[in-house]
DNA sequence: GTTAGCACTCTTAACTTTAGAGTGCTATTA
DNA sequence: TAATAGCACTCTAAAGTTAAGAGTGCTAAC
């Protein structure tokens, strides 16, 4: 795919960096203005020609200069951006390093906080997600009984997370009962996953003489509740959070963007598909995910905590976004955001 | 104000009703067409020209017909709506019902799907804004310790609300001096609000005996730390969680708005302003709290709990929203929110 | 292989035209 | 005297026209 000679390479790029300064169609004459290519307008049509028929670049209309294709910015991406060093704009440096660091935030304030500096910085939708549920380690889980038979259950998470989640058990249990409960937890699974925890608690229940029956109704249930479902509060708030919304987006592309952020399955999906390639994933033109997203693409990066399983954070923006800026600012707060998040 | 004689009040009422069905400039033929006034448009514009003069109306051009001033919309609200029964759209008697009772959650719950149902409805932005904290009756309280000095705090009020917020206590304690001190709380002030407890608080403590220092000290240092400040999360979420983003602002309001309601004062001082005024009240022209929400209007209602202070559900939209429905409509969420707050 | 020259295409902005909606005024009517 | 019909007038919005300019592809020359 990256069978481009360094003429091809070259004339690409100038296109394809062209057209994100500049939001127009880049013509011949144009490119041997901005860039010293040594060549004639006319050569570099022919090249433009040649290009186009490749499918790496398209004419919007027949008088008109060139604009690059999906297929253009993956290239970009994948293979033309490689090729240099990206650079971080240093304010970022700076800017997340106080911004993290000086509040006394819990962990969920320290994501929060990462999104609304990446969305103003970066003048694009900043998105997070939180780490899985499932794979948090646990510090901490405590029950508290507030009506006869329901009760908010608290999980504080290795890196400072803290989730609610009311759930309502079967018969009531007293306050007591269910301090007994989550001292239990506390002691026997303070550390692993709450997968780990479901998984190994039928075991340690029965081999454990110091329960009585009831504990163990109640951690059944317990576990059983806890799950994935709380996810979309985070996500959606870390979103709204950043006041600047985009410029490039018409109401209707937000509001899908939108949509498509409150559907759960949607955002397990993709942290599914970017957990496993660690690290920073670029989608261009994101048609696949909903159809009216056609020109907007999205950079998102996984970010990790001391041991749990990654949490994703990244930004939406046009399809002719600035990667060579953003693609480095993504990464950058992820990774800083991993350094808060395990200190 | 509301001294206009019965025809230049139909007339009014004619044109200011089409104008929000229509969205077009409201001429003298077509209320002719529209309205059995018995009267010739000759005769209208007469009237018309005397409603434009008095402040009410206004051509957006010479040849066009007329549109609403915010005086206009003002008359319309206070006066002719005044006059005539509001009736209420009967899908949402059993929508809010069925979606407030048939869910298991928590008070949060309960208000969020009550902005929910509520935006899906009115097709505007809905806007919540939680109880005051400080005036919340408290249910339960816990400390939950996950750092040498770091204390989760999470409070349930009366009606299942639920806060948390980290706060940092000078010394380290044990989670078994957090709890006494909760169990204490919980005990003494039980059904009061966090004022009445901070208030209560100093003069409780050295009657009682039973109480160590160190308990003493918690409390001074979670009561001073408890208070405004977690609001604006909350507000946010209920209205980003609204999917169907208004087709009637521009992106630049929608921005405004959004920047508002992530403004803590605003928020505040917007609830103050609301809640001395029990009951519904209506915004016509917002741009004297912000002047880029010139075009929009806002609907918005108190609603309360069994003793807590109340907060406030409502709308954002045009200023030709359809008042006649949408008023009402927030006046029956907010009613069926204090109802099922309190049951 | 590269480039200059040139005819051609197409878009965009500016200007012109036209239809029609709605008015205000005046004279007329009940 | 209040209401109305008639009419000339104004202004907008849409459609049509024109002109400038940007960029191309092709061909022939270097």
């Amino acid at each position: 795919m990256n069978t481009l000679d360094e003429r091809r390479k070259k004339i690409l790029y100038a296109i394809i960096q062209s057209h994100i300064d500049l939001n127009i169609p880049i013509g011949s004459f144009f490119i041997t203005q901005k860039f010293q290519v040594g060549l004639s307008p006319a050569t570099i049509r022919n090249t433009m020609a040649e290009l186009e028929k490749l499918g790496y670049i398209m004419q919007p209309h027949t008088s008109a200069g060139r604009v690059p294709t999906e297929k253009g910015y993956r290239f970009y991406i994948d293979v033309l951006l490689e090729e240099q060093p990206l650079s971080l704009a240093p304010e970022l440096y700076y800017e997340l390093s106080t911004r993290l660091t000086d509040t006394e935030k819990t962990g969920t304030g320290i994501i929060k906080e990462a999104a609304k500096t990446l969305s103003l910085y970066s003048h694009c939708l900043a998105i997070v997600i939180p780490p899985k549920t499932e794979e948090m380690i646990l510090k901490r889980i405590k029950f508290i009984k507030y009506e006869k038979k329901k009760v908010l259950t608290v999980l504080i998470s290795e890196n400072g997370v803290v989730y609610n989640k009311t759930i309502e058990l079967e018969k009531a249990y007293s306050q007591n009962q269910l301090d007994k409960a989550s001292n239990y937890l506390n002691n026997k699974f303070h550390g692993l996953s709450i997968k780990i925890v479901r998984e190994k608690i039928a075991d340690q229940l029965h081999k454990d003489k110091m329960i009585c029956d009831q504990l163990i109704s109640i951690l059944l249930t317990l576990c059983k509740e806890i799950s994935l479902s709380d996810i979309d509060d985070f996500t959606l708030n870390s979103l709204a959070g950043t006041a600047n919304l985009p410029d490039f987006a018409t109401i209707d592309q937000i509001k899908e963007i939108l949509g498509a952020i409150e559907d759960k399955q949607f955002m397990l999906k993709l942290l599914n598909q970017i957990s496993d390639s660690l690290g920073i994933r670029v989608f261009v033109g994101m048609e696949i995910i909903r159809p009216a997203l056609k020109e907007l693409s999205m950079v998102i990066s996984t970010y990790k905590n001391k041991k749990d399983t990654s949490g994703a954070i990244g930004i939406i923006g046009p399809t002719r976004m600035n990667y060579k800026k953003l693609i480095p600012m993504v990464e950058y707060t992820a990774k800083a955001l991993t350094k808060m998040l395990s200190a």
